[in-house]
RNA sequence: GAGCUUGUAGCUCAGUUGGUUAGAGCGCUGGUUUGUGGCACCAGAGGCCGUGGGUUCAAUUCCCAUCAGGCUCCCCA
């Protein structure tokens, strides 16, 4: 084989035939317990307009600023979307799902996008699934997204992983943290990190989340939001501490815990698993009870997280966990002969049109390769038909596990492989 | 954006202190069984040793550049 011409792009990966069954694995289950939590499906565009992120994300994060993949076409700007909290308010408020009553508890799958420089859990073009509950501030809401998101971990057998949860605090108690986070930071400024020194200004709270050394002493005994909070928010985080609880689901209060987008408010979640190696979140998430509004909607709280799919297949890999079935067929005909491959053409949809499935040779290959084929294909059954079985009726089928084989007419074939 | 690292068969990797025809295992194809898979045995196909330049009588090996991966920092899923 030649060396290939074309490529995928940096970070961007082909799911291969002997990859896809687990991401079809994974996708099941992830609608099953949707279903089983009553969220529903949404599928947005891969495209979005590049201001709708940029609001949503907001213009100083690192997304925005050297991760999104954005042109220009004709009047337009695109942007491949990089998340998809503000892509799913944007299409809440474009069609007023509001109007369908309650809160709407949607749910997602699909790729995502950012320019980074990839790495071990890390692409260009990677995918997550996610839930958003659009219209309801109660605790429940926070509680129920969280448990979602347990829940696929636990069906799927990952247990090794750390729920951290903060309150970053509505407006007015974050607006009187950052007050006094400035006040704290204010005298060492000087001593931090040239990265934090511009984030005194834009948003010191990600100062918190820095992990460079010249940092961390101050990060360490500065001043922390739970004990900022007013009394709503307060009274808000410790009903949802509650509720966890009270699901046994465990976790561990983060005070440092800030969240890389601006839309976040009071919830904040994320779940690490020791098993990805440097990029250790599963999955993320929060309350957003601005970010409606400022996309153009009525004020409306959310909560939602998301989580990264390729993420949970390393940590599946690490833990030696499959998710994948055998892939494997029904019948395999093995056919000798012009005759017998039309027989068999003609043959194949009856088999499928009893739930049976079949497949062939399509190479007129020797009887001995037809067999391997079989083998390989992990067929239960070869069906053997040659120009005696044609002139008879009656065909050989083979038991592929036991070796063992019968000849019968193809009704007594159906009805035994059935 | 920065650092480190790796490019040899479809895959995983040996190897050459610079020297005729470049190796293994797995996989693939065919055969031993011209109508029977998995096991075994035999045979075969498949490589400009990432690309370009330099040093040398001679480079896959040494040097430089370049391209493409991987890991790490930053950040996030």
């Amino acid at each position: 084989m030649a060396k290939a011409k074309y490529t995928t792009h940096l970070g961007m990966v082909d799911i291969l035939p002997d990859e896809s069954p687990k991401w079809r694995a994974l996708e099941n289950i992830i609608h099953e317990e949707a279903a089983n939590f009553n969220f529903e499906e949404i599928r947005t565009p891969i495209m979005e307009q590049t201001e709708l992120i940029k609001r949503g994300i907001g213009q100083l994060t690192d997304i925005v600023t050297k991760e999104i993949f954005a042109f220009t076409k004709g009047d337009s700007n695109y942007v491949l979307r990089p998340e998809l909290t503000a892509p799913v308010v944007r299409a809440y408020v474009q069609h007023h799902l509001d109007q369908r009553g309650g809160s709407q508890k949607l749910y997602y799958i699909g790729p995502m996008f950012r320019a980074e420089r990839p790495q071990k859990g890390r692409q260009r073009q990677f995918h997550q699934f996610g839930v958003e509950v659009i219209g309801s501030e109660n605790p429940v809401a926070d509680v129920e997204c969280i448990a979602f998101m347990m829940r696929i971990y636990q069906r799927i057998g990952i247990k090794n992983f750390n729920l951290k949860l903060n309150s970053v605090g509505d407006p007015e108690s974050r607006e009187n943290y950052k007050s006094v986070l400035k006040e704290y930071l204010e005298p060492h400024l000087e001593k931090l990190s040239e990265l934090s020194q511009k984030r005194f200004d834009t948003n010191p709270m990600r100062i918190l989340d820095s992990k460079e050394p010249e940092d961390q002493e101050f990060i360490q005994s500065a001043p922390v939001i739970s004990d900022h909070l007013n009394e709503e928010s307060k009274e808000h985080f410790a009903q949802v501490c509650e509720m966890l609880s009270s699901l046994n689901i465990e976790y561990t209060l983060d005070p440092l815990l800030v969240r890389g987008m601006d839309y976040y408010t009071r919830t904040a979640f994320e779940l690490t698993s020791p098993d990805l190696g440097s990029q250790d979140a599963l999955a993320g998430g929060g309350r957003y009870d601005l970010l409606v509004e400022e996309i153009g909607g009525k004020p409306t709280p959310a909560v939602g997280f998301a989580a990264g799919m390729e993420r949970l297949f390393i940590a599946c890999e690490e833990l030696g966990i499959s998710l994948a079935d055998e892939k494997k067929v029904d019948v395999f005909i093995v056919s000798l002969g012009e005759q017998a491959r039309k027989w068999a053409l003609k043959t194949l949809p009856i088999f499928r049109e009893n739930g049976i499935s079949a497949t062939m040779d399509y190479l007129d290959r020797s009887m001995r390769a037809q067999m391997k084929d079989a083998n390989r294909e992990n067929a239960t059954y070869a069906l053997i038909v040659g120009d005696n079985e044609l002139e008879e009726g009656k065909f050989t089928l083979r038991n592929m596990k036991e070796s063992e084989e019968s000849v019968l007419d193809l009704a007594s074939i159906i009805e035994k492989i059935n």
